[in-house]
DNA sequence: CGAGATCTTACTAGTAAGATCTCGGTGCCCTAGT
């Protein structure tokens, strides 16, 4: 089936073969539709909106969350050749170049043109990508509409909303999605017509293994015996910067090259830090959560998590960040109780009502004043106005008021979720089944086989598990399936594993339930869809 | 929420228990001062 697709794959970009996901979310462009494409990094997912923005008349916006992500990817495509120019937009360049740019977009002369969604919210870079007319729009890292809109970023909210006036059919792109995720990006992102493209999450190389901790001095000394010990690159999770520094400190005492990374270092240490892991010059890097995103360094053999992480959609994430060569690697977890106080929280905090009543004053007394007017009013800070415009946005069905506690409510609602995550987080340290079928599971991938690697695959105990399933009732529920329960409300179905039912409630979270209780009483009730 | 640091009180002059405080993740943007 020679044909466009993969004539321009082999003429712009010099592949021979296309993987099934690519050309299908390139079809699914060409035919009109919007993409959602969900596939690990190293699978080619910046190939597929590349060919589909070069066989697509007309320039294409792609919204990135990071500076250095977009400096990144626009390199390569200036590599490519005049088909495949690309600019930038953000704080970095001169006003006089970002016009440059977004004529030379008008005009033909560049088919890419990247951008953080802060960018796209401010008026006059809206107003000028809208007369440029993008014929497609990408959406890189697109799971961060999902996690960092509520509180962190809330441009990313607006993202919707700022995308739909410009016509353009939209791909987003992301490593890893469970399935509320992907359905919060399709929402959020106001995709129509979507074709979702889900393909292998499974990183089969990678032996999954958690080791419990009791002292904060065990666990020191676990994970900093570990770093000494493995073979080849890896990466060592914490939580706090503090940690990181202290942890980075001890691993090069026990005698590899380590450096430290975290948001609090200095721009310079940032890269030289991340320059140093990359060429191999160091051996191991000790990071938060600041560390990852746009690593593709294909020979990292382990990642240890010396702290937990903030869910299992974070976990995945990190701990597929190593073998992406495909050779035997390892991600362990060091779990210690203690640390999920920390997690929660680390969650989205609720506003106080003083401060909510004040931006509901603010914005209804100055409904078209700047949103730092409008802050002024409030007497609130800028960031805080954003976050509760878009709680009070997100609490209010059209046109109606929007009280307080509606407002405080959504917010402790985004706290539960969060908090529930951490619970799910738990729930993988504690589980006896096979690592990787917990972690699928949750990610909406169910009916995997045993991975036969993980430790409690190795220790028999996945499949004693197992073999208990038989005495488990069937279950009525699959996942994907709406139900209701009479005391958590509605929700959705997300896995059934033996005795375990996880839902997903609307209103308090993920949940565990045992199957043989919510059958022997009825707690579920199915909903038609 | 909770660990660890710092402050306060108690009872008699330095120490201890209890109270209070502080800090804990992710990045855009823009602006003021070198």
């Amino acid at each position: 089936m020679s044909d466009k697709i993969s004539d321009a794959a082999r003429t712009v970009f010099g592949r021979d073969r296309l993987r099934a996901g690519q050309r299908e979310a390139v079809q699914a462009l060409l035919d009109g539709r919007d993409a959602l494409l969900v596939q690990p990094t190293g699978a080619g997912k910046s190939l597929a909106y590349q060919l589909a923005a070069v066989l697509i008349d007309g320039p294409t916006l792609v919204v990135s969350p990071l500076l250095a992500l977009q400096q990144d990817q626009a390199e390569h495509l200036e590599a490519y050749g005049d088909r495949t120019r690309a600019r930038r937009i953000s704080s970095a360049e001169t006003p006089k170049q970002r016009e440059e740019a977004l004529a030379a977009a008008r005009d033909g002369e560049v088919e890419f043109l990247f951008l953080a969604p802060e960018q796209l919210a401010n008026d006059a870079v809206h107003a000028a990508v809208s007369s440029m007319r993008p014929s497609l729009v990408v959406v890189d890292e697109a799971h961060c509409v999902s996690s960092w809109g509520h509180d962190f970023r809330p441009d990313y909210l607006r993202l919707g909303e700022l995308l739909e006036g410009l016509g353009a059919r939209t791909i987003a792109m992301t490593a890893t999605a469970s399935l509320p995720v992907r359905t919060d990006i399709v929402d959020r992102l106001h995709l129509t017509d979507v074709s979702i493209i889900v393909g292998g999450a499974a990183r089969e190389n990678i032996d999954l293994s958690v080791e419990r901790c009791v002292t904060e001095r065990d666990q020191e000394e676990r994970v900093v015996a570990a770093a000494a010990a493995q073979e080849g690159s890896g990466i060592v999770y914490v939580s706090t910067r503090k940690a990181a520094e202290h942890y980075a400190a001890l691993v090069a005492d026990a005698g590899r090259t380590t450096t430290c990374y975290h948001a609090g270092l200095a721009k310079k240490a940032r890269e030289q830090a991340q320059a140093d892991f990359m060429t191999s010059a160091v051996d191991v890097v000790v990071a938060t959560s600041a560390f990852g995103m746009g690593i593709d360094k294909p020979d990292v053999r382990w990642v240890l998590h010396a702290h937990i992480p903030e869910s299992p959609d974070e976990y995945y994430q990190q701990v597929g960040r190593a073998g992406r060569d495909g050779d035997p690697s390892a991600g362990v977890l060091y779990f210690r109780t203690e640390d999920l106080s920390l997690r929660r929280f680390q969650t989205v905090p609720v506003p106080k009502p003083s401060e909510v009543s004040r931006v509901l004053a603010a914005l209804a007394t100055r409904p078209d004043a700047t949103a730092a007017e409008q802050a002024e009013v409030a007497d609130v800070s800028l960031r805080k106005l954003q976050r509760i415009a878009n709680l009070v946005i997100e609490a209010g069905a059209e046109g109606e008021t929007v009280g307080v506690d509606e407002v405080r409510a959504r917010a402790e609602g985004y706290q539960t979720l969060q908090r529930s995550r951490v619970e799910m987080v738990r729930g993988y340290a504690e589980t006896r089944r096979c690592r990787r079928q917990f972690l699928l599971a949750y990610l909406g991938e169910s009916d995997t086989p045993r991975c036969e690697r993980c430790d409690n695959c190795r220790s028999g105990a996945a499949a004693a598990e197992e073999a208990q399933d038989a005495a488990a009732p069937d279950s009525p529920f699959q996942p994907e399936e709406r139900v209701s329960h009479a005391s958590f409300g509605e929700g959705m179905v997300i896995s059934v594993e033996g005795e375990e039912v996880v839902v997903l409630f609307d209103d308090v979270g993920y949940k565990t339930l045992s199957l043989p209780t919510v059958v022997e009483h009825d707690l579920l009730e199915p909903l038609d869809a």
